[in-house]
DNA sequence: CTACCAGTCCTTTTT
DNA sequence: GGACTGGTAG
């Protein structure tokens, strides 16, 4: 990261001078500009020569002799193991400079697909680094970004409306809640989200409801949902995430002259992250590729951690299979972290088993030692951590250059509350984000009723947002009359009478206003028009704490304004330039060989507008989720959220049993290697001085939990630690207690698949000593709690949980909190899982 | 229809 | 401990 910044420093341009327009009548216009934006076809622009690019032979003069084998290495496919801190952006970047300065493929044939916005944004920046060229041409962005930008060029192909919207999360949720409400569905039976789970999981396998088999009622009733959710947001002209990604890749299945031109036209794809790729990303991409496409991946097994929501690292293997990877190149050359910090890891991973094998090493020293400490409680475990933080500034560190880490959020209260009361400025990653603010929401749902009034999840958070007296009730009648004539909501308000009649009639005739009036207004203008008439700043004046709320749809503007100012409206943009030869009807692609046909049939007034493209980037773009970037302050996150990033200084908090490794991953497949990939993770992002620390009680959730020393400090090498408190032998501490012995539990003992050899056991027999608390051991309240929720399962019935889905049971054992159920699950197979944690709800069939 | 209180549920998360 | 949801009183 510091390094990018740097080399962004150095090769920083000045502010890009506006483009030329072209003559009036022009007949070329930009796909996704407004009518009266310039068109950019054929205009390259102003090469800025007061800066200097480096030559290629200097950036691959800089490379060491792996990334540059990777970065040089031929037209064919090649998977690339790049370990953590082994300058995997790098090689990526350079390797399509290389690419393209050496004439092998023009800025055209070139695909470059991430996750996250931020990891394309700084692609985009490297590449504009290294090269004096246009970077417009090649297609960068994420995989909904890119999905996106193929919909909207082909949204009759893809049988979408022009102004199609995409539904975030919490768009989603509720558009299912609205769904289930009109349907009558149970909600205690089909939990909202596990709907939305469900269907989300059923499409990224690639699974249209016809072909997701339903044995027995209540998934006939999920596939049931799903589709009638399928038909709703189809007539409501919205597409939620997973679907922009499926639908893409439908439509590159379905049409062999879509798929022929883009097969012929990227040359080269090139993929970030891929360990985190999922069946249908990979599916889209295997589709893209076709049989000619150079595919360059480039992944770390060893830092896979989101199976949880999907990942698949089976993709690296099917990968190296099903493409004939004749080139596996892996880059272990560690340019972050000091020695004992590296040997730590390399350790701590080895003890996963099915790795693809690789090793990390520095020409650093040794170092510092690893520091490990023992606190009685969070709340002195956050003390010891403020005073190291305190001890390094005063060396001269930058507050900026340390880290905390957690494994869950809420760890982080603690120790925001003693940096507070030390005064020391912090930054919290991972809280709300610009575009999922509410009053960010309700301006951006005024903004999609203008484009598109059958949105009905925009109409529901708005049609009374601020009151209008159109309450529950009348929405509920509305909304009849629209499942009765099969339409919108706003379209059935027509049909309403009485009071809700007129109140509804209304909104609609202020919508209607709205649409009218801010035809002839720039984008920046409509929203200040929309967030003032729709009464949200009136609403927000008069409320208490409303001024930050004000601020932020003032803020709305800003960003709607640097929207449109961007080049190509940045990377979620459509950005295929759709062009129209003077007096034809057809519209074509233009690429870099000359013109194309792409579809006969689309006019070139179906440029998507500017709105339509602001609302698909605050979808796909929620914003910074960091308050106050900038300062120089101490950097607060899950480790989730650190990936990708380095610091000095990096405190690793609450290495508990339970806790870190989490109880919760116990029951998924391979949990406890996920786990230890997460340590990986959070070990790797130091550079210089690495803190390890845990506590003999947390309070969590309310009570006080006593808890273990993770496992992990068994799997690290002894001689890289330094304890700075005496290290007790396990149990050793908890010795007058051992009365207690029967509820610790011994969860990790089942999950199958781990090298633990105690895996079957778990019988009645008593567990050896050491064994006894390897569980957390709660509280006696705790445990009665556990107790008094005696099991009432039995064998063969049939049963729900919210992840795994349906599943019967297979056998039972234990009484009381240390009760377990074995469930065969109809999708997800079979596992073991605590009743007192797993949330499993009796089906009756 | 709204406002307020009590009961519930608590990993990780990008798009 | 706290955010969110649902129910009930006004």
């Amino acid at each position: 990261m510091a390094e990018a910044a740097r080399e962004m420093a150095l090769f920083d341009r000045p502010h890009r001078p506006h483009r030329p327009r072209l003559a009036a009548g022009t007949p070329v216009r930009e796909s996704g500009a407004a009518p009266s934006s310039a068109a950019t076809y054929n205009v390259q622009p102003p090469c800025d020569r007061s800066t200097k690019s480096p030559s290629m032979p200097d950036l691959l003069a800089n490379l060491n002799p792996e990334q540059h084998a990777a970065v040089t290495l031929p037209d064919e496919p090649a998977l690339i193991l790049a370990g953590a801190g082994s300058g995997k952006t790098r090689v990526l970047t350079t390797r399509i400079a290389w690419l393209i300065q050496t004439g092998q493929v023009s800025p055209n044939g070139i695909l470059a697909v991430t996750f996250t916005n931020k990891a394309a944004k700084e692609m985009v920046a490297r590449l504009q680094a290294m090269m004096p060229i246009n970077t417009r041409g090649m297609w960068i962005g994420t995989f909904h970004g890119l999905c996106n930008r193929m919909l909207r060029a082909h949204y009759r192909d893809a049988a979408l409306p022009q102004t199609f919207q995409i539904l975030d999360m919490a768009d989603q949720l509720s558009a299912v809640k609205r769904l289930m409400k009109a349907l009558n569905v149970d909600d205690e039976k089909y939990p909202p989200k596990s709907v939305v789970n469900f269907i989300n999981n059923a499409k990224e396998q690639g699974l249209r409801p016809q072909q997701v088999e339903a044995t027995d009622s209540f998934n006939r009733k999920l596939v049931e949902l799903y589709e009638a959710y399928d038909a709703q947001c189809q007539r409501e002209g919205v597409v939620d995430f997973a679907e922009l990604l499926l639908r893409c890749y439908e439509l590159l299945s379905m049409s062999a002259p879509l798929r022929a031109h883009y097969q012929a036209r990227f040359r080269h794809i090139l993929v970030d992250e891929f360990q985190d790729t999922n069946r249908l990303q990979y599916a889209w991409l295997k589709m893209l590729a076709g049989t000619q496409a150079a595919v360059f991946a480039v992944g770390d097994d060893d830092q896979s951690i989101y199976a949880f929501r999907g990942a698949n690292v089976g993709n690296m293997a099917d990968f190296e299979r099903e493409f004939r990877v004749q080139h596996l190149i892996k880059l272990e050359q560690n340019y972050r972290s000091h020695g004992h910090i590296l040997d730590s890891a390399n350790t701590l991973i080895a003890n996963n088993a099915r790795r693809l094998g690789k090793n990390l090493r520095t020409d650093a020293g040794h170092g510092e030692p690893v520091r490990v400490y023992e606190a009685a409680t969070d709340t002195q475990e956050a003390n010891f951590i403020v005073e190291e933080i305190r001890a390094l500034i005063n060396q001269g560190h930058a507050r900026s250059e340390m880290a905390v880490l957690y494994r869950s959020n809420a760890q982080s209260r603690v120790i925001e509350h003693t940096l507070v009361g030390a005064g020391l400025p912090y930054r919290v990653y991972g809280g709300l984000r610009f575009f999922e603010r509410q009053e960010v929401k309700h301006a951006l749902a005024y903004l999609r009723l203008i484009d598109n009034p059958n949105d009905d999840t925009a109409f529901v958070r708005v049609v009374n947002f601020p009151t209008r007296g159109i309450g529950a009730r009348s929405l509920e009648q509305l909304a009849d009359v629209a499942r009765l004539h099969n339409c919108s909501m706003a379209a059935a308000v027509p049909y309403t009478t009485g009071k809700a009649g007129s109140s509804l009639g209304a909104f609609s005739r202020l919508i209607d206003r709205m649409r009218a009036e801010t035809l002839p207004l720039s984008l920046p203008e409509t929203v200040d028009y929309v967030i003032r008439e729709s009464g949200l700043v009136a609403h927000y004046e008069t409320e208490r704490e409303g001024e930050d709320r004000l601020e932020n749809l003032q803020e709305l503007i800003n960003a709607a304004a640097a929207f449109v100012g961007e080049e190509g409206y940045g990377l979620n943009a459509p950005a295929r330039v759709i062009a129209m030869a003077p007096n034809a009807s057809r519209a074509l692609e233009i690429d870099a060989d000359g013109l194309q046909v792409v579809d006969a049939d689309a006019p070139v007034a179906d440029s998507m507008t500017p709105l339509a493209g602001f609302l698909s980037h605050a979808s796909l773009e929620a914003g910074d989720n960091q308050a106050q970037a900038g300062q120089d302050a101490v950097q607060l996150m899950t480790i989730h959220a650190a990936k990708g990033l380095e610091f000095t200084a990096v405190f690793i908090t609450g290495l508990e049993e339970g806790l870190f490794p989490h109880e919760n991953s116990a029951l998924e497949q391979d949990g406890l290697e996920e786990e230890r990939r997460l340590m990986y993770v959070a070990i790797t992002r130091a550079k210089e001085r690495l803190y390890l620390s845990f506590t003999q009680s947390r309070m969590l959730h309310g009570q006080t939990r006593y808890n273990v020393r993770s496992r992990f400090f068994d799997e690290l090498p002894p001689e890289s630690l330094k304890w700075l408190t005496p290290k007790t032998e396990p149990g050793a501490r908890w010795g007058g207690r051992s009365d207690n012995a029967g509820w610790g539990r011994d969860w990790f003992g089942r999950s199958g698949g781990e090298r633990s050899d105690d895996g079957g056991r778990g019988e009645s027999g008593r567990r050896g000593a050491d064994e006894a608390y390897t569980g957390n051991t709660p509280l006696p309240a705790y445990a009665d709690k556990q107790r008094a929720a005696d099991t009432g399962f039995k064998v063969g019935q049939a049963v729900f949980h919210t992840k795994f889905g349906e599943g019967t049971i297979t056998a039972l054992e234990g009484t009381g909190g240390d009760a377990r159920a074995q469930v065969n699950f109809r999708r997800n197979g079979q596992k073991w899982l605590a009743l007192s944690i797993a949330k499993l709800q009796p089906i009756e069939d």
